[in-house]
DNA sequence: TATTGTTATACTCTATAACTATA
DNA sequence: TATAGTTATAGAGTATAACAATA
């Protein structure tokens, strides 16, 4: 490969990335607008596994701190979550609710159907993309 | 595979995708800001090859046209493009200019330099991710 | 003094809708 | 009537900075 074809593929690659997630992205707008739910909550909820700080949450979906407090609210207020204590005082975790989680299987179910990558790609496809993304992220 | 695998791998992937875009993003901002050019301007740099409609670096960066005329007008100012004549009277193709090419080589290098995709990935890899992202895009 | 989360505010990005000119 | 691009405006999403409680 020539010098300048690896700087085109630099280039190519970031773009594909960037295409990729925004598709990515218009896949969860779909999904939370046939739900009737906040685009922002899909997201969480995909990010979340067992119960975690905020901060953690924050990280996970690279965004500021101060984006997550009225992100909880909202998921406060919808049952899906709930702030419990964390290892000290500062720390609030939140910890999903049976009905968090229902929603999220729910969601995983209609993101499975839909999703251009379990839809246009083999089972080994997907885990070679996955193995392939954790190494950049 | 169990079905319930199956699913979760859908919404792992899915979040994957995003954040491993989120991060091609913020790589765009970081140079973007050493250049001391808007983000917007790297992106289309990043998304032209030759001469094109508006209508086609709108479907490429997947926004509205509404978005392209001011990105247009900025990356004319900054003398990276000109418009000229399309195929009939309404359509303005988008060309890169002299400079435009230069600047977008310098990008180019850059990312080469920064990316995570140039930096934690073979050469084989990489080849195989372009693969997998063209085939869901 | 440093860290976690909260609050109030401001800003950036991008879309919507109405418009002009061509077809 | 439909399409490409333009314009003005509005809205969503997110960050910044100052703050409170705790370490």
């Amino acid at each position: 490969m020539s010098e300048q074809d690896a700087l085109s593929e630099a280039r190519v690659l970031s773009y594909l990335l960037v295409a990729s997630s925004d598709k990515a992205k218009d896949l969860f707008a779909t999904i939370a607008n046939e739900m009737d739910i906040p685009v922002s909550v899909t997201r969480a909820l995909c990010a979340m596994e067992g119960p975690a700080p905020m901060s953690e949450l924050a990280s996970r979906l690279r965004c500021d701190k101060s984006y997550i407090t009225p992100l909880a609210d909202q998921l406060e207020e919808m049952s899906l979550v709930k702030r419990v204590p964390g290892p000290d005082r500062r720390v609030k975790m939140l910890e999903l609710t049976p009905q968090g989680i229902e929603l999220r299987n729910r969601l995983e179910a209609r993101i499975a159907e839909l999703s251009p990558a379990m839809n246009s790609l083999t089972e080994s496809e997907r885990s070679v993309l996955k193995t392939l993304l954790e190494k950049i992220s």
